[in-house]
DNA sequence: TTAAATTACGTAAGACGTAAGGATG
DNA sequence: CATCCTTACGTCTTACGTAATTTAA
C-alpha cells in the first residue's frame, strides 16, 4: 500500500476515470492502470469497477482510509518543515464561509495594526479544506466552524497534534424564503424543521450531519446541493425555495433576500473554532495569543 | 514516505539500535541504516541522533504520526480482509484487564451457551493494544475500559470506520494499602488525591493522564511504573504502598491485600465500551446484539 | 467504431545484501 | 579495540513510458 498508489487510487475515483487520474497526477494512463493493478493483487480484492469506473465494496473501504491516510502523510511532512523554516513575514489564514464573520476579521484588522510588514492572506474555503490546509501546512492556522451545544467543542478528526481554541459564539439560525410561513416567527425549534427541504451547503452553510447530530435526530434530507464557499448564492437558492440552511445569525442576518430566524431549541450556537498545528509559526501563535487575550478581557467584562 | 520506511523508523527508535532493529524486522544491518538515511533525505531533517540513538526533534515530531500512519493502514487493509472471509467459526476477544468483568465474563459465557461450536478466545492486553488488535483485525471485537462522566463515552482515536457501544458502567474505586489512612472511608474524593502517591499503571488501571483529563486537574504523578496486564501484581505493589491505583469497584474488592474504596467526587463511573469494526464479522455482531439486548432488558428493568 | 483500459516489453531507477570503511565509547 | 553505523558496489526487483492489444459502450 505504497501511498503513491492509494493517491492514484483516490484520483481515479474521484475523476470516475482512469486517463483523467493520469492527466491529473501526471502519470501516463498504462502506470495508472498498473498502480491498481499492483493495489488489488497487494489487497486481493477487485477495487475498482470499470466502464463506468466506480468503488466496489472493497474500493468503497478503502476510500474511507485513503483520504485519512494521505492527509496524514502530508501533516507528517507538514509538522517537520514547520521546523526548520525561518521566521516568516506571512500569515495565511484558512476559514470556512461562515467563520469568517466580526470575530474573525476583527482579530485580523488587529494583529495587522499591532504587527508591522506581516503579509496576511486568508483563503476562505469548505470546512474539510480548512482542516487539510492547517494539516497539511498550507495555512498557519484555520477557523472552523459549525453548530453545538453552548460551550461545548465542534468535533474535530484525529489528524496529529493539533490545538483548538473557542473563537467565537453566536446564536443559530435558519435561513427562510422571506414568504415562507415560518419567516415572520422570533424563533424557531430546529427539531420542529427535520422534515423541511434543506440545500445541502456542507462547505458554506452547517452541514446537515451536523444538525442531525445535535439535534439527535434523523431527517434534515438535502433537496438539491449547493457546493463551493459562496454565501450569496446560498441566500439566492433559499429566497428562491429551494430549502432552508443555518448560518450563525449576524452572517444570516446581513444576507439580502432572505429571513434569518434565530433558532431556541435545541439550546444550540453557531460556533468557530481557531485550529492550528501544536508548533505554530510565529505569526500564528501572535494571532492565537491575541484572541486569547480578547477572551480573557471579554470574559472579565461579562463579570 | 514508504510505509516500509516509517515501520523501521518507528523500530529503530523503539529498540534504540539499527542492529537490534534490523534483527526484529528480518533485514540487515545496512538495509536499516539506507531505511534511515531515505527517510531523512526525503524530509530533509536528521531525524535519529545515534550512538546512543534517540530521535531528534524532527524525529519526535514523525514519531507522532507513524504510528497511528501504520496502524490505519492496518486498518485498511483488515477492513477489506473481512470482506472476502467467510463465516468464521472463532470470535477473537481483545479485552483491557480491567474490562473483563462480571458483564463482559457474562455475555461471553451467554453466546457461548447460545451457540453451537463457538470457538471463542480472549486476548487480555493493554488498552492501546485492544484497538490496534480490533482495528487491525487481529481480534472481531474489543472491550476498553477506563473513567468518565457516568454515561460519557471514552474518548477514542479516529481509527477509521468503528462504532463503540457501552458494555457496562461499574463504580470506580481507588485501591489503598490496609494500613493506609484512608483505607476504612467509606469513600474518597479523587480530587484529594491528585498529590499521593500514584502507580503509573496504564496498561491495567485506569491511565494516570486520564484521572487527570477527567478530574480536570494537575497531579496524579507515579512513583512507579507498572507494564503488564497482571491485576495482582498491581495489587501487590499497591499493599506494599508503592502507590495507589483506580479499578472498578467489583474488580478492585477481589483483590487480596488491599483496601478498594469508592470514589465520590468528582462523580465518576468506571465504563468499559464494546468496540468493534463499522463491518464487523459474524460472530461479533451476535456478541453485539446479545449485549445490546441486555442493555435494553435491563433499562427496560429499571423503570 | 472509437474511446478507454490492459498487456508486453525495454530502460532506468531503486532496494537489499555483502563486505569494506569510519566513528565512537 | 570492539561495537555499531555508514558507504561502496553488485544483483535483482520494480516502476514507468511507449506501443501494441483487447474490451466495452
Amino acid at each position: 500500500m505504497d501511498p503513491h498508489l492509494l493517491r492514484t487510487f483516490v484520483a481515479v475515483l474521484d475523476h470516475r476515470s482512469f486517463s483523467g487520474a493520469a492527466a491529473a497526477l501526471g502519470y501516463t494512463q498504462s502506470a495508472v492502470s498498473q498502480h491498481i493493478a499492483a493495489l488489488e493483487a497487494d489487497l486481493g480484492s477487485r477495487l475498482v469497477e470499470r466502464r463506468p469506473v466506480a468503488p466496489t465494496p472493497a474500493g468503497a473501504r478503502l476510500l474511507e482510509h485513503a483520504p485519512a491516510l494521505l492527509l496524514r502523510l502530508d501533516a507528517a511532512r507538514a509538522d517537520i518543515a514547520r521546523l526548520h523554516q525561518t521566521r516568516p513575514t506571512r500569515l495565511t489564514v484558512a476559514c470556512s464561509p461562515a467563520a469568517l464573520g466580526a470575530t474573525v476579521a476583527g482579530a485580523l484588522a488587529e494583529l495587522r495594526a499591532v504587527t508591522h510588514s506581516l503579509d496576511v492572506e486568508v483563503r476562505v474555503t469548505g470546512r474539510d479544506a480548512v482542516l487539510a490546509d492547517v494539516v497539511a501546512g498550507r495555512a498557519d492556522l484555520g477557523f472552523v466552524d459549525g453548530a453545538a451545544a453552548p460551550s461545548d467543542p465542534l468535533p474535530m478528526p484525529d489528524l496529529g497534534p493539533m490545538t483548538t481554541l473557542a473563537a467565537a459564539e453566536e446564536t443559530l439560525a435558519v435561513l427562510f424564503p422571506r414568504d415562507h410561513p415560518l419567516a415572520e416567527r422570533r424563533a424557531v425549534r430546529l427539531s420542529d424543521l427535520t422534515q423541511a427541504q434543506w440545500i445541502d451547503a456542507s462547505d458554506t452553510a452547517v452541514p446537515l450531519d451536523r444538525l442531525r447530530a445535535v439535534c439527535r435526530a434523523e431527517g434534515f434530507r438535502p433537496r438539491i446541493r449547493h457546493r463551493g464557499t459562496d454565501l450569496h448564492g446560498l441566500a439566492a437558492l433559499t429566497a428562491a425555495g429551494h430549502g432552508l440552511a443555518a448560518l450563525p445569525l449576524p452572517v444570516a442576518a446581513a444576507l439580502p433576500g432572505i429571513a434569518a430566524v434565530p433558532v431556541s431549541a435545541p439550546r444550540l450556537v453557531h460556533r468557530t473554532e481557531l485550529v492550528h498545528p501544536a508548533n505554530p509559526t510565529a505569526p500564528a501563535r501572535q494571532l492565537v495569543d491575541l484572541l486569547t487575550t480578547r477572551r480573557l478581557a471579554a470574559d472579565a467584562g461579562r463579570r
